[in-house]
Parts: structure tokens; C-alpha cells; sequence
DNA sequence: TTAAGCAACTGAAACGTTACCAACCAAAAG
DNA sequence: CTTTTGGTTGGTAACGTTTCAGTTGCTTAA
């Protein structure tokens, strides 16, 4: 026979052990009234001896508050996701909180599900990366009163506090960089999603090429995935092309480090043959071979407001007005960018 | 002046709405007792009209079950872990339930403090991956009788079900066959944490090197931190040794992404100069340059079986004895191995 | 005609907290 | 001597579910 069903233990045993009543200790537990030293040392010591721990959920029901916040990512799997989460997770339960985060997988439907668990659940607050431009059942969330905010990624008709970045001028200054080194020939690994970020960006990305009077190439923009297999892929595509490239602009560096490896298998010589820049710059940006050039992604700044903003709303001080802050972004030029010295007409 | 609050609508206002009890309510949701159809149809459609979301913190109190499970990882930007939580997540979501990751960040302290969260959380299980070789909080948890697994790690005693690898083995393998290309002079970039499965891996290396009679290097055996940057820099020291090794032997990829970056930095050719193996193969070691020899750390059986196991726990299909089991690893070999052609002396 | 069986539903007691409304007591103030 | 004050403590009603133990009204068997 396995072990016995250990009885559950409650503050009512604290209590009775310490010869005092549940509210007392419930006070002395929680510090939110006045209890005498001698007591609240009893309690302690007998919580210690009896091993008890507070039933935080039955604390959550009575409270109508649960300490716990979601977190929805397109995919932890992608490294800066990963990092942006890691940073949410510190800060949060720093504030006490407790995170739980969901993949939604690059799925709306996922999201959606997430969303409505996290309702179920009674989260205090939410914080979402959209995998989606659509955006109602954010707005819905928003409306029936639950702290949100959205972040990373920008959404047409935002009723929600916000925190992004400037994608369309950080590819504008990634591009008019590329012209300035001497290329009018620039390909564009996008993504292959519907993501309202991905038109800011290749807005930027026209604006700056028109403003230096550069031609757009249609046939070197190519649609890739979410994976290092995707880049490599899509740049074997882009490759096709003669004549091609001689610098692309990837839609972050996961696909750009794919690209990388299909240029080695084409005996592509980078940046030399070819220049190729990121975006997001993951740790791994630093030990490519060579070295990826991208633009840095303020991860720590990203997540830092976005928990400011959340705690705000959740403790009432923020009140009225939603609002979106957009964050800046520098490119950090390595070793895969360089002159263009192919000069092919 | 801001939104009204909105009055928090429950089990009653659909009970009321419906002309039912909310017992028959309860029933219907969850299924839990014949309804007639009729009844069921006018609570789901008086459900849709005032969106209702069943609150699951009630639920959990009054059921003592919270449907929520704990995933403790060291750290979450490391690849791997990202992956084997995905794959968690997946699954337990999959069966009905929520999951909380928490980083230890490899701090005893910080896995303390996420499991006496869990606890107070009531979580139904726990899988944990330890950061450390102490176990006394996860035996005491297991004791006090909440499902526990134990993942990846090996703990030296063990009283919870546990799913791993065999670490021994797969460095045994991967000396073994280090050593048939002719490799003698093997450098090891250790792991600078005080974790059990570091002792035997070691020991799986010593054992092939005694096995073929090759002479262990302890000037050789180096160790780095968890990092990209911690793999290139104790490359770094490792390459300072004058004769140097002609193979090394990194305790995952991230080291030995690292470490290749300080060879091509070192101008030194890889394979040709000196052969690399890392462990865990993240989806990474396909598109370095060269492609990474790793060694295959199974995350999808890993992650099957442990959320079996927990789940078959949590469930009472499975009683009695714990479980261990040990799964096995394969090398993949790639381009940063190769025959010793130095024949350094 | 009664008893028994069945399907569909209901009332209300938990679950373990928190926090409102007190009460008590001693000391200080009037 | 009465009132006020402040420092302590207790009883108990909620919080929103789930589920046990009935109840009701019908049909079928005896």
C-alpha cells in the first residue's frame, strides 16, 4: 500500500496550535494589521513545525485578485522571445507576480484559446506579443476591464496600452546604411506571416531606397519562415537570381543566419560577395562566422516598460488614456556588411 | 472619469437568466451529469449572451485540483530548455492543463523559492529540472505528496520518478570515437556548476580514454559557464596550452558554438586543426559554419515521457514505486570532426 | 392501486481564505 | 470617576464554484 493521504493542513490548524484565532493569523501572515510580537512569533514557529503553506487559491477567490499575470509569445522557441520572456518573468516576480506564459504558436486561434484561459483564470493582467494583425479579442479583453498591454509588435487600431519599436525607421536606417556602403542592388528576406509590423517595415524599407533613388527589386523580395531553415531556404531562392543581390536585409536574424550558411554552400564569400544584415541581434549575433551585422533589439528597455505599464494599470496608478511608447533602434554593424565592391551593373 | 467597473458576472446570473438552478448550471458545463438538451441549449446560449467565463480559481478551491502544472528550468533562453518546454507545454495543454515555467537561473535558492510558489499555488505536479545536485526540497515535496518528475538531470538520490539521459555513455561514445580518428590529445570545456550528470559525464570520458589507453590531460580540462561568450573564452584559455589538444569535447552547444568562434578567431581551421564536439544538437549546429558534431539530446521522448509519467501520476493510474528512466543518445556528425592530421607528438 | 424505478432538476454545505465589524483592556485624559 | 484612546484580538460573512443528498413528476411493473 503507498502512503497515506497526508491531511491537508489550513490556517485553522496554525490557528488552533497557536492557541489563536484564523484572522490573527491570517494578519500576521499577510502584515496587513498590527499583531504583537509574541503572537505573531508563535504563529511562525508553528506554521514552520507544521510545515504549512497558504492556500493561495483560496487567498485569490476571497481577494478577487490572483498575483498572476500571462504572458502570450509567437514562439518561445525563437531565442529573443525567449530573452524578452525571461526579462517579464524577473521583473514580475520581483513585483510579486507570478507569470505564466503561452505559445501561441504564430496561431490566432492558439492566441485566442490562451486569452480566454488566462480569463478563466483571473489573470490581473496580460501582456501580448500578437501573432496576428487582428486584434478584437484584445480589444474585448481591454474593454471587459482587464489590464493589457500589448507589446513588440504594432496593431492598426490599438485600444490598449502599448510598447514597440520603430520598425519602419530602424529598416529605413538599415537600408539607407546598405546604399550608403554602395548597393543599389537589395534583396529582402521577409517573413511570411500577417503581421501589420512586417508592412512598417518594408515601408521603411521603400521610403529609403526612393529617398536615395535606388530601384526596388520585386524579385528579390522573397517570403521566408520562422526557423533557420526557412532563411537558408528562402536565400537559396534569392540566389536563383542572376543577376542577384549583393546585400540583403533579413527580417531578423534567425533568417539571417540561415542565409549566412546557404551563402558558404554557395561559396559565397560574405560580406565581400554579398552583405547580409539582421534583426534583433541574439546573443548568437556575436559568434556567427563572420560576424552578423543587425540592429538591436532593446529587450531589457521593451520589457522593462511593459511591466511598468502593466503594474500601473493594475494598481489603479494609471488611469485614463491608453498609451503606446515606441522605442528606437540602433543597427550594430559586425563583419557580415561591407562596400560593395561586385559592381555589377 | 474612466469606465464603469463591470459588475463580475457568475454561475448565478447564467442560473437566473436560464431559469435553472446553478447546480444544473455546474452540470451542464462541465458535463458532469445528464442535462436535458434543452436545458443545456438555453445555458449555452444565455452563456454566449452575457460571456460568462466560468471562474476557474472557484473552481480549483472548492474541486482541490487546479489543473495547473510546474515546469522549473535553469534557464529559459538556453535553446534547449526553450524547445523541451515548448514540447511541455504542448502536451499539458493538450491534456487539459496550465503550465507555469519558472527559471531557477541554476540557483538552488531561486528553485527553492519557484517550488514553495507552486506549492502555495497547489499545483496538481511539478517537472523539474535541477539546478543543482541537492534534492532535500524536492524529496520533501514528493513526501508531502504532490507528483513530481525529475528531468534531464540525475540527482544523486533520487526518490521521485525521473526521466534522463545517459550521460556517462553518450561522452563514452563520443571519446570512443574521438579516439578512432586518431585522437589522443582530447580537451574537455567542462561545466563551472556543481551539478551531478557534469561528475558522470566526466567519468564516461575517463572511461573511454582508460578504455583505449589514452592518457588523460588534466591541464586539458577546462571549465566555462553558460554562455556562448563562456565557451569562447574558455576556448580561449584552452588554447593557450603549447602542445594544445587536437579534439575537444564541449559540455553543450552553446560552449562549443563559442569555442569555434575562438578558432576561427585563433586562425585556426576546424575540422582540419582541430576537431569539435558539443551535446544537445539545438536546431543551431546545422547552419554554423562548419556545421557542429553534436551529440542528440532526445527533447520530444524526453518531454513525452516525463508528461506521461507526471500525468499518470496526478491521475492515480500510477502507484507505487518512482520510475527512473534513462534514455539514450546518439552522435550526430557533422563537419567539426575529423581525422587527426597534426600528429603532434 | 400502489410501489418502484428513472430522468431531470434543486438546495445548500463545503473548499480556505480575507476583511469587516466588533470587543476587550489598560492607560491616558478630562 | 467617566470618557477617550490605542493597541490587540475574535467571530463570521463573503468569494464562486462543485457535489452530496434530496425532491419532483412520470412511467412501468406488480
Amino acid at each position: 500500500m503507498t502512503e497515506k493521504e497526508t491531511k491537508k493542513i489550513t490556517i485553522k490548524d496554525v490557528a488552533k496550535k497557536a492557541g489563536v484565532s484564523i484572522a490573527t493569523v491570517s494578519y500576521a501572515i499577510n502584515n496587513t494589521r498590527q499583531v504583537s510580537r509574541e503572537v505573531k512569533e508563535r504563529i511562525f514557529t508553528v506554521m514552520e513545525e507544521i510545515d504549512y503553506q497558504p492556500n493561495r487559491i483560496a487567498g485569490s477567490l476571497r481577494r478577487a485578485s490572483t498575483k498572476i499575470v500571462g504572458l502570450i509569445v509567437p514562439d518561445i522557441a525563437n531565442p529573443i522571445y525567449a530573452e524578452l520572456s525571461r526579462i517579464i518573468e524577473e521583473q514580475l516576480t520581483e513585483a510579486g507576480f507570478t507569470l505564466i506564459v503561452s505559445n501561441s504558436e504564430h496561431s490566432l486561434e492558439k492566441e485566442k484559446n490562451s486569452l480566454t484561459m488566462l480569463r478563466t483564470m483571473r489573470a490581473d493582467g496580460v501582456i501580448i506579443i500578437p501573432s496576428s494583425s487582428k486584434t478584437d479579442h484584445i480589444n474585448s479583453l481591454v474593454k471587459s476591464g482587464v489590464p493589457a498591454v500589448i507589446l513588440d509588435r504594432t496593431v492598426e487600431n490599438i485600444v490598449a496600452d502599448a510598447v514597440f519599436i520603430d520598425h519602419a525607421k530602424a529598416i529605413f536606417d538599415a537600408t539607407e546604411y546598405l546604399i550608403g556602403l554602395g548597393h543599389s542592388r537589395i534583396g529582402y528576406l521577409d517573413k511570411n506571416l500577417n503581421v501589420y509590423h512586417k508592412t512598417l517595415r518594408q515601408e521603411g524599407f521603400r521610403a529609403a531606397l526612393d529617398k536615395h533613388g535606388v530601384e526596388y527589386h520585386k524579385e528579390f523580395h522573397v517570403q521566408a519562415g520562422t526557423t533557420f531553415e526557412a532563411g537558408a531556404s528562402a536565400m537559396e531562392v534569392l540566389l536563383q537570381k542572376k543577376p542577384g543581390p549583393s546585400a540583403v536585409l533579413a527580417f531578423d536574424d534567425l533568417i539571417a543566419v540561415g542565409a549566412l550558411r546557404t551563402c558558404k554552400d554557395f561559396q559565397l564569400d560574405v560580406p565581400n560577395d554579398l552583405s547580409i544584415m539582421g534583426f534583433d541581434d541574439m546573443p548568437l549575433c556575436s559568434y556567427t562566422v563572420p560576424r552578423l551585422s543587425t540592429i538591436f533589439y532593446p529587450r531589457f528597455r521593451m520589457a522593462d516598460t511593459a511591466c511598468r505599464m502593466l503594474l500601473g494599470r493594475i494598481n489603479d496608478e494609471e488611469e485614463g488614456e491608453y498609451r503606446q511608447v515606441v522605442l528606437p533602434l540602433d543597427l550594430v554593424i559586425r563583419e557580415t556588411t561591407s562596400f560593395n565592391e561586385t559592381r555589377v551593373k
